[in-house]
DNA sequence: CTGTTAGCGCGTTCAA
DNA sequence: TTGAACGCGCTAACAG
């Protein structure tokens, strides 16, 4: 059936060399007979010869192989940054397994066990919102597999990661609200216990102070990041009895809800109500009314940034390697028109 | 630094067993003493063994490991298809290793080769585009190493495929326009080397023959699925004398940068100009007028079913599998509001 | 019930 | 310039 993969065994055995010789010729090895090595590289090429690398990654105890966990790969924020990871990891030779946490950790557990049971040299994670204790990371030490968290990274000592600020950004979103004369501008946060939470209403405040708007606690609402919490917030402020112009969305899926909401409320979108958004989704592209600008994460380069931080600690064989927080700028981007 | 990984002759050292004895203690193997049974799973547990799994692969010559290679993990249909297969993968303890040809056939032999020479024990492929020769896919016959297509599939005999058949949405997506009083039905349709460009252009002309509109080949225009090429060709439709009121498009992003188009021209979508498209973006929930109807053809499930397909395949031992095609049937979904 | 032996494919000493 | 021997961690065939 299946036709028997030539070994350096079989070649040895067919040049009645020894299996040594034979893979040190095929390694170039500079003590090794001009002559020999025509043979051996000849016989290799007929016969096809190609190196397992199973048994190298054994024999190494490295398999040139890293792990990808993140929540969904639906969301094209996750599916762009794989983009970065792969595009590197390709580069340097190096495979990418890829495992969905669904933001549950008791998945997310599983999955880090099972890729570091198959070795993997290192994990990049994005950590599941619901994930309340890290052991199952920080017991990546004990195997020496290297950790790199970015977008959603968990406070832990000595970690490396790879994250977007999102204060520069948001509090821009806020100026450009401002400008455009908008007095009353809301916050649609995220979950409290997200880091990503706690960043943009900092810099929402910042943004209206600076801007000598006085806050209103009543304009600060959150979601859950689901539909109908979103949509329960956007009923909220839309009750106040002062209510908002201009919203600043917790992402660009919760401007689109929050959106739908103020349709089928006979609201006109960026006319009676206006939207700043994060993430930049490529959809919005083909949106009647986009929100009026985004913050951009540049997830692609989050993603590229990770594997090349996370290669450049497998790769560092002297162990000078010290943890690193790479923290990008995220950016304001208004639409096109 | 890092602690040494316990190993099973560890345990036989300290419990002055054998080696073997360990690795059965540990399997539960039924002809061990329960004594020594206990014993070795107590240290086991206690130095927090684990079994190294490379050297399980390199000595079974098995990797339970599988690959994806499709073009761009940002389009969502791939996005989602992938979360399809890695679910089915999981269940079934096997990890996933991805790749991205971006629709180039040298980057996607690259990715063929790495994989293959990592061992996986299975492929599954979405086609790129320009892919012209299957001779990367044919060779993994020599390394035992099955494939299965999806979505984009080669004309290769004996081949295993999971594909969607549009004839039966497309044909329904016609009569759904026909039902609605439409006679002037134009196809914008994808480039003429795709199979998928071909089905659908068989359904549309049955479906027209069906509703006995006579078609007009002046309605039946191509895109090469960039922007300014779909654009180009609602440039070419809208000129026509009687022009189209409706439009089947080869996917949702033509229609929806065919709705831009249309809008730049002051065309009001879904009243003077209605479309009806392919693959059922989420996004399209957000959109103030989506395409009317969408034709479905479930990617989670092509993935799922793909991975079920390559599962079966591996783990037939007795080799009595034989080459498989799965079709399922496309369906149309009329967009709920 | 348990130990001994061998081998998966390769790289790497050490010795010739 | 080459070969023999060893070991990576584990399983399995064979032998007690």
């Amino acid at each position: 059936m299946q036709k028997k993969l030539p070994t350096i065994k079989e070649i040895a055995r067919r040049l009645n060399v020894s299996a040594s010789t034979v893979s040190r010729a095929l390694h170039n090895h500079p003590s090794i007979g001009l002559r020999t090595k025509m043979q051996v590289q000849a016989l290799a090429k007929e016969l096809n010869y190609e190196r397992n690398e199973t048994a190298i990654f054994f024999q190494k105890g490295k398999t040139f192989t890293i792990g990808v966990v993140l929540p969904r790969f639906s969301e094209e924020f996750f599916s762009v940054a794989i983009s970065g990871i792969e595009d590197f990891a390709t580069k340097n030779k190096y495979q990418v397994l890829i495992g969905q946490s669904y933001d549950d950790m008791e998945r997310e557990k599983q999955i880090v066990t099972t890729m570091k049971n198959s070795r993997i040299d290192g994990l990049i994670v994005s950590v599941a919102k619901n994930t309340s204790s890290f052991e199952h990371f920080e017991n990546l030490r004990n195997y020496n597999i290297p950790v790199v968290f970015f977008d959603c990274i968990p406070d832990l000592p000595d970690q490396n990661s790879v994250s977007c600020n999102l204060q520069q950004g948001t509090m821009a979103g806020v100026d450009f609200l401002a400008e455009k004369g908008h007095k009353r501008i809301a916050l649609i946060n995220g979950p409290d216990q997200l880091h990503a939470s706690a960043q943009r209403a900092t810099a929402y405040l910042a943004g209206l102070k600076k801007n000598k708007i006085k806050e209103d606690a009543a304009l600060m609402v959150r979601t859950d990041l689901s539909k109908e919490s979103t949509y329960a917030a956007m009923e909220q402020l839309l009750q106040v009895k002062n209510p908002p112009t201009a919203i600043v969305a917790f992402n660009d899926y919760v401007a689109l809800e929050a959106m739908q909401y103020a349709r089928s409320r006979k609201l006109r979108i960026n006319k009676d109500i206006c939207f700043v958004s994060f993430a930049h989704l490529s959809v919005c592209n083909y949106l009647d009314n986009p929100p009026l600008a985004s913050v951009e994460q540049f997830p692609y380069e989050q993603g590229y940034r990770a594997m090349e931080l996370l290669y450049s600690i497998i790769t560092d064989t002297e162990n000078k390697h010290k943890p690193t927080q790479i923290v990008l700028e995220s950016k304001l981007v208004p639409w096109g028109n």
